[in-house]
DNA sequence: CCCTTTAAATTGGCCTGACCACCTGATATC
DNA sequence: GATATCAGGTGGTCAGGCCAATTTAAAGGG
């Protein structure tokens, strides 16, 4: 018989929970001010400094906005986000995010072809150069790399697009199973090509090539799948699961 | 000239920055205890409260894990994510939502095409009956749109892919442009046009057919902009700005 | 000498009460 | 009627304290 996992919550996560279902239901409508602190500690029962420290959350969460002097005031009527933005909490795979990418990134440059202006193109320029300067001196940043794919998606000018390119390197960033992989593909990727394939993927903005420029992301994103795949079969032969195997191989294989 | 935007930040965010940085540059190596809160209190010149508190933000932010009675230790190394879930931070506009969704929500369908298993039909047919039910109880909630859309990225297997997807409609949710919009677009909407093409989307799944399934979530997600656009000229005609109405028009026009 | 038991020190969780800076709205003044 | 002033309310921060959980070290027994 499993153990009940019933973890004493601590205070300020339950008083947390209570407001933003009150803010969910509509109990405290969009815009209205939250009794002061002082009042809903009395109400609730526990120190203000409880309190406080829900109050953070809510605001962390997005519900509430603080205004000094004034007071806390509702701002958003959803539910609070169930703080999954961390990618091992979803069991994400590397192969799933190459595929998560080569879908949406290869769409986004070509709508990048479309509407780039030179400024954007320094930006990308310059996002290869730092990658060029972390291959120099061996680093293991990825900074340049990702720069750079975020600039492409800001030359779309369509923060949807932007913050969802974002997204896909904050979730790779928290991937358990890409920090094993991520060292080994650093040491066998040819850097020299991947700098190239930016390269490439440079020049068909600049010559405003929205077909050139899917071309070339999706090179360059089937090649990295294709390193990704190697090393995992290299490295951790029967330690990736069966289903991320296969999905490796049908992105590289479209 | 434009006054300076100085906001004093809170106590407790101040010394958040300097604890995340610190976690960022290795100064505090992942799974290290972090200095007791009443030393970090003495060392940092504030007290132990605005530590606590600082602290609740870092846990939410997933840098550290609070043990009680034995310390708080560093579970990531990454750099904070800066706090910009909400999408007015972003200014986003409904038209770049709109965009965002048919660039990727039409491969997103044409790969469930591949991928979909008949439970997955099932849960897009729950789906579609609750927008029916909303429409014939006149709900102003999403949630059946929602679901259904969340539903068909499920049916990839991706879980890049599905977080993009939510991440779409919690931007929508907290896009204060969005919400101007959205209860006049509610009314105006024929949905039952929008009703048939959610089953037509279902229909194009069944049969596996990727091509068709991507026709049918870009002419609904069409539709859907057009509708839009619509009534953001009529009623709200100089107030939405013009490169959101060209990216509205762009849209459609593809 | 090693292992177990027990007690002390450490640590986070929570509380009380206080003072300050800031904002707001009503009042007083011109 | 418009403006300046002021008092009350609000969040921001602090100090000090007690408690429960945990760790650590000392004491004990084999």
């Amino acid at each position: 018989m499993p153990v009940e996992a019933i973890q004493t919550k601590r205070l300020f996560q339950q008083v947390f929970e209570q407001l933003a279902e009150l803010i969910a239901k509509g109990e405290f409508p969009l815009g209205q001010r939250l009794p002061a602190e002082r009042d809903l500690a009395r109400q609730l029962g526990v120190s203000r400094a409880t309190v406080r420290e829900a109050m953070i959350a809510l605001e962390l969460s997005g519900l509430v906005e603080v205004r000094v002097g004034a007071g806390i005031f509702v701002v958003a009527e959803r539910a609070p986000q169930p703080m999954r933005s961390r990618g091992d909490a979803l069991g994400l795979g590397p192969f799933e995010l190459m595929e998560a990418r080569r879908l949406v990134e290869c769409e986004i440059a070509s709508l990048a072809a479309q509407l780039i202006q030179d400024r954007d193109i320094e930006a990308l320029e310059a996002s290869l150069a730092l990658m060029a300067r972390e291959h120099d001196e061996g680093f293991v940043s990825e900074d340049g790399d990702r720069n750079f794919h975020i600039a492409v998606a800001r030359a779309t000018r369509n923060n949807a697009l932007i913050r969802m390119v974002e997204l896909l390197w904050e979730l790779r960033e928290t991937s358990p199973m890409w920090a094993r992989l991520h060292k080994r593909v650093r040491a066998v990727q040819v850097r020299a090509a991947s700098l190239d394939e930016h390269l490439q993927i440079i020049e068909a903005l600049r010559r405003r090539a929205p077909d050139l420029a899917r071309r070339a992301m999706d090179a360059h994103l089937r090649r990295a799948t294709d390193d990704l795949l190697r090393v995992s079969e290299a490295e951790f032969a029967g330690e990736v699961d069966e289903e991320e195997r296969r999905r490796g191989q049908r992105a590289v294989a479209q």
